[in-house]
DNA sequence: TTCAAATAGGACTAAAATAGTCCTCTTTTC
DNA sequence: GAAAAGAGGACTATTTTAGTCCTATTTGAA
C-alpha cells in the first residue's frame, strides 16, 4: 500500500550521492558507477530532477549535476513531485469532482486530508533526514489534531 | 504520488454503503446497485474484505454481508491491508533486507520509519471519518497552482 | 576549429501490476 | 429441489512502470 515507485527511491541513492559530491558537477555516469544503477536510469532521474529544480545541470564537457540547494532544504515531497508528478491519494480527488459515482461517493474529502496530511509530513522531511539514520521520526496531523506516531522501533 | 488503488477508493465506498445498511446482510447486487460499481467488482472487494474480518458473510439464500464491527472500530490502515496487501513504502523495506544496492544503499531506514508514521496515520482515520462528508474539503494545491493531474477517462 | 564529453529530450519496448470478468462449486432458505 | 446467495479461482485486458536507445545540443580543451 502506499508505495513510492522503484525510480522514486533510486532518485533518493542519487540525491544522496550528489550531496556527497559537494558543490562541484557530477556526470551521471559517475553516479550511476557510485550507486550501482544503471546509467541510462540514472540519466532520466537527473533530467526529471533537474526540471524541477531539485538539482541544477551544466551541460558540456565537465559539466554534470550538483543540488540545487542543500540537502537540508530538499523535501522528500519535491523528490516525489519530481519523480512521480504531484498526484493524490486518490483518482476522483485529483480532478475535482469529475467521477461516475459522483452522485453517490460521498467519501471523498477524508482520504484528501488523509493526503494532505501525509504530504505535510513529507515536506517536513529533508534529503538530510533520508541521508541520515537517526532522524526523528516525522509528526502526522489529520484534521489538524496531531497524530502520535511512535519513535523508533 | 503515493496513491492508493481505485479497488481500495471503491472499497470504502462499499463499506461505506454496508455501515448504512445496519445489520442486516445486504447482498453484493444491492451493495452494486447503490453505489454503482460493477457487480463482479464488488463481490470481489466483499470477498476480500471478508477474508480480512472487515466483513461478515452469511452464505445461502437471503444472506450478504455485514460489518464485522462497527465503523469507528474499522480504520483505514485495515481496509488497505486488505485490499492491497500490507505492503511498505519502498520495495527493498518490505522484504527485509534484499535489495542489489544493499552494499551501497543508506536511506533506507528513513522511508521505513516515513512508512510507520503513515501507518500509524492511517491505523488513526476510521470508516466512520471517512464517511463524514463535509468537512472542509481542503483546495489541494502545490507550488501555488491547484494540482490536478491525470487523464479523463 | 574540431573533437570529445556531457546533458536534453523524446520514442520505444518490455515487464509487471491492476482492474475487471466469468465460470463453477457450495451453502442456505423457502 | 429450485433459487438465491457467497467462495474461489482462472483468465483477459488494460494501464502503469521501468528501462533502453537514438539523436540533437552544448561546452571545454587540445
Amino acid at each position: 500500500m502506499l508505495r513510492i515507485s522503484r525510480l522514486t527511491d533510486y532518485g533518493t541513492l542519487v540525491l544522496a550521492q550528489l550531496s556527497r559530491e559537494g558543490d562541484c558537477p557530477t556526470s551521471a555516469a559517475e553516479v550511476a558507477s557510485a550507486t550501482g544503477i544503471g546509467l541510462p536510469t540514472v540519466s532520466k532521474l537527473l533530467r526529471l530532477l533537474a526540471k524541477a529544480d531539485v538539482v541544477r545541470s551544466t551541460r558540456g564537457a565537465r559539466g554534470g549535476y550538483r543540488l540545487a540547494r542543500p540537502a537540508s532544504r530538499i523535501s522528500a515531497a519535491e523528490v516525489i513531485d519530481a519523480l512521480e508528478g504531484p498526484v493524490s491519494i486518490t483518482e476522483c480527488s485529483a480532478h475535482g469532482s469529475h467521477c461516475d459515482l459522483e452522485a453517490v461517493c460521498n467519501v471523498g474529502s477524508a482520504w484528501q486530508r488523509i493526503n494532505l496530511a501525509i504530504r505535510r509530513a513529507l515536506s517536513d522531511v529533508t534529503l538530510n533526514d533520508l541521508q541520515r539514520a537517526n532522524a526523528p521520526v516525522p509528526r502526522f496531523e489529520f484534521a489538524g489534531m496531531p497524530i502520535h506516531v511512535e519513535r523508533d522501533r
